[in-house]
DNA sequence: GCCCAACCTTGACCCAGATCAATTCACATG
DNA sequence: CATGTGAATTGATCTGGGTCAAGGTTGGGC
């Protein structure tokens, strides 16, 4: 499962490279993005969006995490979707969205106003090359995440979500992966992102632990011992992970 | 899940309306597809792709049905699209694919070659436009599918997947469902599809025909005879459906 | 440095759906 | 119209992960 991109360029005031322009842009289109541009920021919990709602941006995730959820009529939800720092969120094209965007800590987006984006879309040509190729990119997380919630093991499942967690804070044009690292999301979070209940997502932990796959330095903080043996208990391919 | 688009149009000798080329396009432009246009067939069980491959084209399903698969090191599979008549096939700006692309019966495809579609695809800006709505729908369709992978019963899925039937097999422009169904798929092939084994898909078709709600006509040939029933069984919520 | 509430762990038990194992059915073929 | 075959049904049994319940941790706030 990879969100990220190769081709990010960095904004000017933003900490992150991020996706939502793109590399071959010249100095006369970024100004013009500049000139859209604003900033947003979430409070933990806040609802960024709720299903059905008019998004009236785009933009990328600077700080924090988001999911995208949806529910079933008695309560059940599934997480559909999870932005890191860089990810892009919006849907040129499309202004109503069909799940709820929830901001898991303080979350602040970089956003261009959806009317003027969608206009310099029209006559930018590469920037729509752009959007979708993110879609696609997407398109292959979603299917991706398929496999893993209709066909894996819960323990197929966690050690898929930490080899995930793992090459989204790989430190760019490092080839190693961080052997420590931090959990974004609480128990019941990361049990709604796989498709398990939270007991499961604890045990699993606790027995990637008692194997000494992973080592604990507090609730939401951990080191990877071995991740020979955590990319054999994904259950994919030796060759490791998708092509993109 | 909602695989169908508002806005097609009628290639000149395909007898379906497609989602490759775009309402907006003018006659030149229609000229300059048409130029690029060719037919591939594939029997069935045929792999149109294989993961890995490059797919030299993109085009639309004219007829018959494909899906789309993902497997895992010890053979599990999980079906993770399902193209029927109308359906595009293409990843622009991506050449490689990380599934397997599958015949299920006799296909048809309507094929533009990459290279001059995506050169197109440059000095027409609409068409970028077209796919990324075309993108976005899928996204839609993908994570309505994780909601049903993840957190949906055995039933819920069953009557999830009869209902998306119902709408794909509807008469363009007729808000009435057609109560008269084919089932384009074996039962291994949906129980692939749903994230189940062929036992269970058998087991809930058989429920819901004792039911009263299906009865059928042959294997793979039956009647919905109570929709409000069906629905009920979906799990979803009752104003019907995704919204897009 | 104590407190408390949210978060997490662990155990016991249960059940939906997987797995294993026979039949039975639809239908294409000669 | 018999007949062979892949597809489908149905039953029996098993099990991974859900559910319910009872403590533990931990770290932020005062």
């Amino acid at each position: 499962m990879n969100f990220i991109l190769n081709t990010r360029i960095k904004c000017s005031e933003c900490p992150i490279r991020h996706r939502a322009v793109c590399s071959r842009c010249d100095e006369d289109e970024l100004a013009e993005l500049e000139a859209i541009k604003n900033y947003r920021t979430f409070a933990p919990g806040d609802t960024i969006l709720w299903r059905g709602d008019e998004l009236q941006y785009v933009g990328s995730v600077v700080k924090g995490v988001a999911t995208l959820g949806k529910t079933l009529e008695d309560g059940r939800t599934q997480m559909v979707g999870l932005l890191l720092p860089s990810d892009f969120i919006g849907r040129p094209g499309r202004s109503q969205v069909d799940f709820d965007i929830t901001a898991v800590n303080e979350v602040t987006l970089c956003c261009f106003d959806r009317a003027p984006f969608e206009k310099m879309l029209h006559s930018v040509p590469h920037l729509s090359q752009r959007l979708i190729e993110i879609a696609m990119d997407e398109l292959d997380a979603a299917r991706e995440w398929m496999l893993l919630l209709g066909r894996k093991t819960a323990r197929e499942k966690m050690a898929t979500f930490i080899e995930m967690l793992a090459s989204r804070q790989q430190i760019e044009g490092l080839s190693e992966l961080p052997t420590d690292l931090a959990l974004p999301l609480t128990r019941d979070e990361i049990a709604n992102f796989l498709g398990l209940t939270l007991e499961t997502v604890s045990r699993q932990l606790s027995q990637l632990k008692k194997e000494g796959v992973l080592e604990f330095s507090g609730r939401r903080q951990f080191t990877v011992l071995d991740y020979a043996a955590l990319h054999d208990a994904t259950g994919d391919d030796s060759d490791g992970g998708p092509i993109i």
